[in-house]
DNA sequence: AAAAAACTTTTATTGTTTAAAAAGTTTTTT
DNA sequence: AAAAAACTTTTTAAACAATAAAAGTTTTTT
């Protein structure tokens, strides 16, 4: 079943170029090298091939939060190494794949996907708390209201009309997306978090 | 034309209870009232008096901005200062007013506020600027970015289909502001900035 | 002279039609 | 046996028409 991965590979490069909604079955079948006939043999339908080629990066995501997770000592660490993450993937896809995925698949795919953001936001309330406990974050931070101002801040990057509508169109994604964690993080830390911030940001400088 | 007045007060009452859209000149006449003919006389469309409304509220901003700038010895404590009268504002304001203007008047009267709005803009960047150099605010921080994150932020508070579609629909629109304001300030601080803010937060702390 | 009511006009929303593009299928070719 | 091409069906989006609500006007009443 090679020539499965194949398509899906194929088909995510061009899904993070351009998006779901302007990628056809035509031109999937051109760029994997087949005839429309095996790629319909292969995925009965395009839902099928989203939906494989989702959890493809889901689960590379996940695959390499668990990396993430091993390779951190602190959990002020962790986030810098998830910011780091983050700001890779956006450096490759285009905002109209996030977008595409959120507007066009709201039913079967995006439960996926929902599933996955929703276990994200809760995943941020914990970090929160337990920043919290430790005394790296301020103990008067609403750790449901400062989880959901930060994904609402994430999603300034994907807002419709792509980014061209938004002031914020003259800078980079990963750019802005830096901006809004760093100056997240530390919003809600005591000065204990801002040392450690501080040290694990300049620990993991990248350029 | 003390009655002219009355009129505009009269709307504006109904205007912040359910935005703009949804009331109609019948109600404002039965507000005031008045018949519609003599609302006619004074005002010879909606447009007219919605503009006039909007004309008022940006006066009314200008004069408590002035005193918010006479009344303060540091922009750390202009900023504190600000956070709570727009606090305050919202408190008596639904957000189907600010949105309705957005929205239904993107043209003649939303010129007025979109300059406003400009001017806020550049007042926050400049606001910015003058932290940094006043070594309040960290260096690395783009006033660019910076000021158009935190009306961006802001906006969440106004987003399409309320509040309501949104999971900040728990919190007030006042607290949720509250949170926004001060991590955002707090974000951009050095530790001599983060002094000022807990100095001048207590100082006008309000319930 | 202004309120109340009845009226006309505009605007905005809703649903419908139509046309094009892409999904999905079948046939033909190599 | 799979590619290429030709085909049919579905979806989507744009254009248009019908409707209802509110803007705006005129007439009638107090």
């Amino acid at each position: 079943m090679i020539v499965k991965e194949q398509i899906v590979n194929q088909a995510m490069l061009l899904f993070r170029q351009m998006g779901i909604r302007s990628v056809t079955m035509d031109m999937i079948a051109e760029q994997t090298g087949i005839s429309k006939r095996t790629l319909y043999e292969n995925f009965s339908n395009k839902d099928e091939l989203v939906e494989a080629c989702v959890m493809q990066e889901i689960e590379s995501r996940k695959e390499q939060a668990k990396r993430i997770l091993e390779g951190s000592s602190h959990i002020i660490e962790t986030y810098i190494l998830f910011m780091w993450d983050h700001i890779n993937r956006l450096r490759g896809t285009s905002p109209l794949f996030i977008k595409d995925i959120q507007k066009l698949y709201p039913q079967s795919i995006c439960k996926q996907t929902n599933e996955f953001n929703n276990r994200m936001r809760e995943n941020m309330k914990q970090f929160i708390i337990m920043g919290i406990k430790d005394g790296v974050f301020r103990k008067e931070i609403n750790p449901d209201i400062a989880s959901i101002l930060i994904f609402e801040q994430i999603k300034v990057l994907h807002v419709e009309g792509g980014f061209e509508t938004s002031p914020l169109s003259m800078f980079s994604p990963a750019e802005v997306f830096e901006h809004i964690s760093i100056n997240f993080i530390r919003g809600i830390s005591t000065s204990k978090g801002l040392e450690l911030v501080d040290f694990y940001y300049s620990k993991h400088k990248m350029v």
